[in-house]
DNA sequence: GTCCATCATCGAAGCGCTTCGACTCGTTCG
DNA sequence: CGAACGAGTCGAAGCGCTTCGATGATGGAC
């Protein structure tokens, strides 16, 4: 009852007991808390890690969600790979662990039938196109490139172009088409020209990057929104500094759901940034909240962007 | 114990029974067999993921680990970022794994003294200096460089260059230093020229590799060893392109230690590569064998290397 | 002096398994 | 025909905790 604090204990006995336990190297067995306590303090992360996804993004999450479980005493058990859908159920059954937080979502994801079999809450983080009754956590990429198309919009520019992911990344995983819709969608109520272009098939590649960005600026672009991996930004600033343009005189940029830190590129770039911690917290908190008597309702939380400015904005033509 | 097979059971009752496992979907509790065997099933795996290490090439061990603990029916607990220390202490005290799996080994790795000091036995995938009384598992990268430079000194060549990795690398990373090592002593035993260079300072840099291919290649090399990032790789191919050097023709590659398809690069290359999935079995077997009566001898396990050819080896100047 | 609140102490039940010994059959073998 | 054996059943102990109710001890309020 010391520990736990379910019983009122005096606060120096507790910390005399306190003592003996640090003393003796005292630590409860998990295996016991786990039968005689209703938790296991496990929380299972299913993270297929797909060939074709970008792994340094992906571990971001991971790693948050693992950062994230530990301040509220939880670790992580890891279900990657084939074991992502058959460790769902497994873990499940036989109640290893408390919960069941799920990563790179598609948009038509087999463990979506599979959270609604399961008694284990299980919290998504990504938004599937069929999200009925489940607890979903994301950034709200709607707003954020919405976000992105107004402050270009404002500064002035009246034709923008959208560098996009890689094609596949359009129909593997869940947001990108939100992102690209919400693109042209804003851009049309803003009552400006929108294009877009990917960097690449099944892969990234940077000449794939290069030739949309050269794409778009031939087309008349004075203003271009990256959502895409660090690589492609690289590679639309290569075309930049080789048609000897300049950032922001020239032509403008935003970037939209990035991980990476926008502003140690070679030039700076203003960001719309997707961040994994505040996901991860958020769905760490909704694990643990599913976890008392009143859980949380299910639906999508969407996070509100943030917008990081870094001096790659201004009129066109300045 | 028809589950478990620990006392015999006749074939049909055991199928009888399993029949009826699987009808009322029943799955032993997992904290109930924590506490009653004295099995988890469960492994740690401790992987700090450092921000300047290569993540993908990282992820591919942690998957390889989760996939082969799996086949022996064992879970992986993910210990990450600062938890990858603290997280051994705390899971070797309270029981909650069988043993402990460390990835992302270095030179002066703070979890060797961890690993002494607890009871849970504890697998070192990859080789720290002071390494007396653990139980490790590599590659081998001495006699894999060793080939490698066989393999050119065989062919023909006198002056050999080899591509590294960035220099941090040769730091906080175990193999790097062991590879340039031997890389230079079996140079000396066959009597060739040697060079080397890094592919970068703190972080892989095209220009950087791109910069040491030119520098070995104007001092004569006619042969290149590369032991570095995909994207070095592509670097190297890049910048005897624009020479107009020809594979194997003017210049002979091969890599070594890589852990992606140099089948796949825009010229072939022969390849000595690291196998995840040699290591990752062997550090699994090893972790289960240590949990029988009779564990196993602590010492450095190498993995010998194996050598598949692409084409890109011929005598010089052929 | 009594009454009650506060906190420490005690004993016991039970979480759901694993593991063991003991016992019972029916069968086979010498 | 009895011994020996394989296979199934049964009961019980115990893994190391959490949780609960009950009982004691202490001190302040009245």
């Amino acid at each position: 009852y010391a520990l736990s604090g379910k019983r009122p204990v005096a606060p120096d006995t507790r910390r005399r007991i306190q003592r003996v336990v640090d003393e003796l190297g005292y630590s409860p067995n998990a295996g016991a808390r786990m039968l005689a306590g209703r938790r296991t303090q496990i929380f299972a992360l299913t993270e297929p890690l797909r060939k074709d996804t970008h792994v340094p993004t992906h571990m971001l999450f991971v790693i948050a969600t693992a950062v994230a479980a530990r301040r509220s005493d939880y670790d992580i058990l890891l279900l990657t790979d084939e074991q992502a859908q058959a460790g769902m159920s497994r873990v499940a059954a036989n109640g290893l662990v408390d919960a069941i937080l799920v990563l790179d979502v598609a948009p038509d994801d087999a463990r979506v039938a599979l959270a609604r079999q399961i008694a284990t809450p299980t919290i998504f983080i990504g938004v599937p196109d069929d999200n009925d009754g489940l607890i979903c956590v994301d950034l709200d990429f709607a707003a954020a490139i919405a976000r992105g198309v107004d402050l270009l919009a404002d500064a002035g520019h009246t034709s923008i172009g959208l560098i996009g992911q890689a094609e596949t990344a359009y129909e593997k995983s869940n947001f990108p088409p939100r992102v690209r819709a919400g693109f042209l969608e804003r851009a049309a109520d803003r009552g400006i020209r929108a294009d877009y272009g990917t960097t690449g098939g099944k892969q990234v590649s940077r000449s794939a990057a290069r030739r949309t960005a050269a794409a778009l600026l031939d087309g008349g672009a004075t203003a271009l929104v990256l959502h895409c991996a660090e690589e492609a930004h690289g590679a639309v600033l290569a075309e930049l500094a080789e048609r000897g343009l300049r950032v922001p005189e020239d032509v403008s940029l935003v970037s939209v759901g990035s991980t990476f830190d926008t502003a140690a590129l070679s030039t700076p770039i203003d960001s719309i940034p997707l961040v994994p911690e505040a996901s991860c917290d958020l769905a760490v908190a909704l694990a643990l909240e599913s976890l008392d008597s009143v859980p949380p309702e299910p639906g999508v939380r969407l996070i509100p962007p943030t917008y990081t400015p870094h001096g790659s904005i201004a009129p066109p033509g300045d």
